[in-house]
Order: C-alpha cells, then sequence, then structure tokens
DNA sequence: GCGCGATCCATACTAAAGGATGAGGCGTCG
DNA sequence: CGACGCCTCATCCTTTAGTATGGATCGCGC
C-alpha cells in the first residue's frame, strides 16, 4: 500500500503524529476496498467495474482532500500569528496584556458586544469589564473601537 | 494530462454552472481511468491490482481535494485578495452607502466618538447618529465595532 | 411640479459601555 | 509565609451609543 500520509500530515502535524497519519489514511484505503469487496461478494455482482472503485473512492477522496485543505489553510492561517510573533508576541508583552485580557480584546475585535464576551468566554458581564477597562490603559484607548484600532496597528491582533 | 483545472470549480460554484463543474469532474475520471490503462498495456502488465487503482486515485483526488479546500477557503476568507480595487467602490455601491455615511464610517473605524465624529465633520451629534444608525442597517450590524469589523471584511475601508 | 434620496438637525428614550471601588480565590516567587 | 499579579465577580454611577420619530432643506430625474 502507497504512503499517502504525507499529504494529511501537514493538516494535522500539531495533533496527530506522523505514523499515525499514515496509519490512519492507510487503515482507511483498506477498509474502502474491503467494503467495495463485500458489496461485490454480497450482491453477487461480478466484475464490479473498475470505473465504479475508481469512482467512489475519487468522489470519497476529494471530499477528505477539501477537508484536509481546509483545515491546512486553518492551520496556515493561525500559524501566521505564529509567524508576525516578531510584532505580535513582542507587542504583548511590551503592552504587558494577559492571556485573558487578549481573548477579550479578539472578540472586541469581531465586534461581540460586552455580553457575548461574556458568554462566549463563559465569565460575567463584571470580569469582561473590567479586563477591557484595564486593556484600555494598556493601549491607552478610551473607546472600544479605539483599542481595537491601535491593537491592529500594534500587530497586536489580525 | 487532463485538464483538472476546472473542475475545482467546485471551489466557486457560484460563478460556474453546476453541470459544467460535473461534467468535467466526470472527463477528468474518465481520462486517469484511460491513462491507467494506458499504462497497463503500455508496459504489458497484466491483472494491475484494483488496489493499486484504487490507490492512484486516491493519492490524486486527495491532492485535488487539498487543492479545492483550499481555493474554498481563501475564496470565503480572503475575497480581496482576489480583487483588490473593486470591491472597495463596488462594495459600496452593492450595500448602498452614501459619501457622508463612508465619511462617519472611516472616523468610526479609527476609534472616534460620535461627538468627534461630529466636531471633524463640522456636523451636529443627533446627524452622525443618523449616519450611523443608516450605516449599522446597511451593514447588517448592532454595534459600531461589528461594522467596523464587517466594513474592513468587505473591503470598503482599509 | 413632484417624488425621492441625501443631508442635516432635534427630542426622547432604552441599552450598552465605561469608571470607580472593593473583594475573594489562586498560583508564583522571594 | 506574605506580597503580587491574574482572574473572577459585584455594585453604583456616569457617559456614550443606539433606536424611534419627526421635520427641514436641497438637488435630481420623471
Amino acid at each position: 500500500m502507497p504512503n499517502f500520509g504525507p499529504m494529511l500530515k501537514a493538516a494535522e502535524i500539531r495533533h496527530t503524529g506522523f505514523r499515525t497519519t499514515i496509519a490512519l489514511y492507510g487503515l482507511a484505503l483498506a477498509a474502502l476496498v474491503s467494503i467495495l469487496k463485500y458489496i461485490e461478494y454480497r450482491f453477487l455482482i461480478r466484475d464490479l467495474r473498475v470505473e465504479v472503485y475508481i469512482g467512489v473512492v475519487a468522489v470519497l477522496f476529494t471530499a477528505l482532500g477539501v477537508w484536509a485543505g481546509s483545515k491546512l489553510i486553518e492551520g496556515k492561517k493561525a500559524a501566521p500569528a505564529v509567524v508576525p510573533h516578531a510584532p505580535n508576541e513582542e507587542a504583548l508583552r511590551a503592552v504587558g496584556i494577559s492571556t485573558r485580557e487578549l481573548d477579550v480584546l479578539q472578540l472586541m475585535a469581531q465586534g461581540c458586544s460586552n455580553q457575548e464576551i461574556a458568554d462566549r468566554l463563559f465569565i460575567s458581564l463584571p470580569t469582561v469589564k473590567s479586563h477591557s477597562s484595564s486593556l484600555f490603559v494598556k493601549l491607552a484607548a478610551g473607546r472600544r473601537t479605539q483599542a481595537v484600532h491601535k491593537a491592529k496597528s500594534m500587530g497586536i491582533i489580525a
């Protein structure tokens, strides 16, 4: 069985091991062949045409590829947050923004209200206000829109 | 090698006909089978095992899927990357934002309060509210931060 | 002329945001 | 252990934002 692993590996390299991915990929392929063989046997279909096999495989693996591709892009989009790290990480510490404050800031940048932020982070409204208040001090902003604007220009958020 | 390009139109199915996509997909599949058959003939390989067929197809279509998936995501996320200039003018008219509303929107994006916007544009506070209200309607936003976020993603503002 | 949209302004009200202050739990570090 | 920063939550209060409604002017096109 050929080794297809590497193509998918990039998609989930952070969560899954290389060998594991390859193994799963191979298993999926084997399972697919088995299923097709079973169908061929079960319904007494002789000479199930190769084209049918290929069609089914093509569809399934295209879907798989689309999924993997999506993951791949997500990984790349999340990674750049890693590459611009220079400004990101640096600016973060320079301003002294904590983890939780960053969470609030990011949701804030997406246009969430304080209540929505509270709901998404599973904290209370006063807590969100607390974080945002300290954010405004650290970013020298008086309003949330200004804080978002400054944070973006500083590379703290995307 | 067959032309796989058009298949990926699945990523931008809105622009390409559905039938066209399916047809091209089928053509690609047929081409692939032909190639395999040719290889089987060319190298005098008898009984090329189905598993090999499936393996090859799986690899190719996974790659295809990855590519399509990437395109799909890019299209969704980086639409402005496709059309750098157009979105501005185009999106503006599409949403129906007027000149004055754009002025307000831009200052809003810079973190200005309504009062500051009023001062800079030499208009009254109620007028700014009037413009921003219609902006929220046109941008389908409930808050100014959300309006700014949407406007940026639409390429209406920088 | 007349409708229409854009711009401007106003008032009154509700909702959200922001500021000030205090306080408890928790992990770290000297 | 005790100071300290972070996270959490609360209450009171002020300011800003947003909604609703209405009215005025002006230019444009049918």
